[in-house]
DNA sequence: TAAATTTTTTAGACTAATCTAAATTTGATA
DNA sequence: TATCAAATTTAGATTAGTCTAAAAAATTTA
């Protein structure tokens, strides 16, 4: 339907290679991609011939080390620009998505390094996930699921995995955000359901829930 | 070459319009936007179609209401980051148009009145152009070139006709910049060409300078 | 006002990103 | 290991924005 540029391709074959770890199939981004495999199989190729992956038929794709900088560097932006939407234009962390999206194609190495200097230096987004520094590098915290976050063991809310608006909105409601710190006070053996703490307030949570939090011990 | 959107056209006609008034030429757009004549008469059907543009072959163009609101959106959008680029970013009135070209396109409502608030609601670029409010209503200052300005008579620098980098950059050199104090000390009879009073400072400057300079008495 | 020049449009073709449908390869299963 | 289902690729078509070259209209000039 739309049309994507290599950059939305890159993107997606980086995050999808961090999951599955590795190379990447073709319906594994045509589905991310909303396209269909044979559009997929073009732009592998197109992209194989600059030399931003490495693709064999029949065998998926894996970035090369430029493919990987390149992706880096949307990531980069995006981030920097959810961030500041965040922090200075009043949107919440569950609008950003949609506007870093186009954002993250503006091409001018000015702007995003005045940028992140504008925000002091980042590292972080507003969903807990790591922003590459000019020189691409990033620290990830050691990040545990709340689902493995042992009884009565204090953690903090430090990112979420699923970064749906519905998601995100549903943290809203229960006050759960970056930084909220968590106790988990008791694990329902029957649905592994969990009774929390989550800053001031006791509350029940699914495991479907606790499986999208990320926790830093 | 490049793929231009609507977005583009309908900002050149409007931008034609104001200087030529009225309807605007088939090849004065082609010379704006880098396109051949053809593909400017393609484009303008498709314009017509979308009832932003009336068009009678041969004829040129000239915009609709519908074709104005949309345009002025664009205006709207690329002056504010402007304004944004220099106040916020470290950029020079002279680098931003190229940036600011691509960031005239994010669509987002939201992001466009909240960039406006977090600015202050600023009234004029850094080019002293006036900005268009959300209801897309503008003021100009009544202005006149610097050619205009009688001698010995104070004005103040509030714009530029020529926005390329080349004069800008050639109007820092010489400290002249929005708000900067003028007058005019002596006009030369024999090629027009003005001595001044700038800031502090009083120079030189040839006719063609003085009249890409708009100054409020 | 007729001829020459310039502007504009039309016709047909190209490119990039997509699609559908058919063919091929892979890998799971019996 | 032969068969079958799923995944992937190929072939050919479509669309949007562009181009060149030729035709048509408008405008200038003699």
């Amino acid at each position: 339907m739309q049309i994507l540029s290599t950059e939305d391709y890159l993107k997606a074959i980086y995050h999808a290679s961090q999951s599955d770890r590795g190379t990447v199939a073709t319906t594994s981004i045509a589905n991310k991609i909303g396209a269909k495999p044979s559009s997929v199989t073009d732009m592998f190729k197109k992209l194989s011939e600059q030399k931003l992956v490495k693709y064999e038929k029949y065998q998926g794709v894996s970035l090369t080390n430029e493919g990987v900088k390149t992706a880096l560097r949307i990531v980069r932006k995006h981030r920097l620009w959810e961030s500041f939407l965040v922090s200075h234009l009043n949107f919440n962390w569950d609008e950003v998505h949609q506007v870093a999206e186009q954002l993250e194609h503006i091409q001018s190495e000015k702007l995003t390094n005045e940028l992140e200097r504008f925000l002091d230096y980042p590292t972080h987004d507003p969903h807990g996930d790591p922003i590459p520094n000019r020189a691409l590098f990033m620290k990830s915290y050691n990040k545990i699921l709340l689902t493995e976050l042992p009884l009565n063991k204090e953690g903090v809310c430090i990112g979420v995995k699923d970064n749906s608006p519905d998601f995100l909105r549903y943290l809203d409601r229960r006050q759960i955000g970056i930084g909220t710190p968590i106790l988990v006070l008791h694990r329902e053996n029957f649905d592994q359901s969990l009774h929390i703490q989550a800053g001031n307030s006791t509350l029940m949570i699914t495991q479907k829930t606790a499986e999208n939090i990320y926790i830093k011990p």
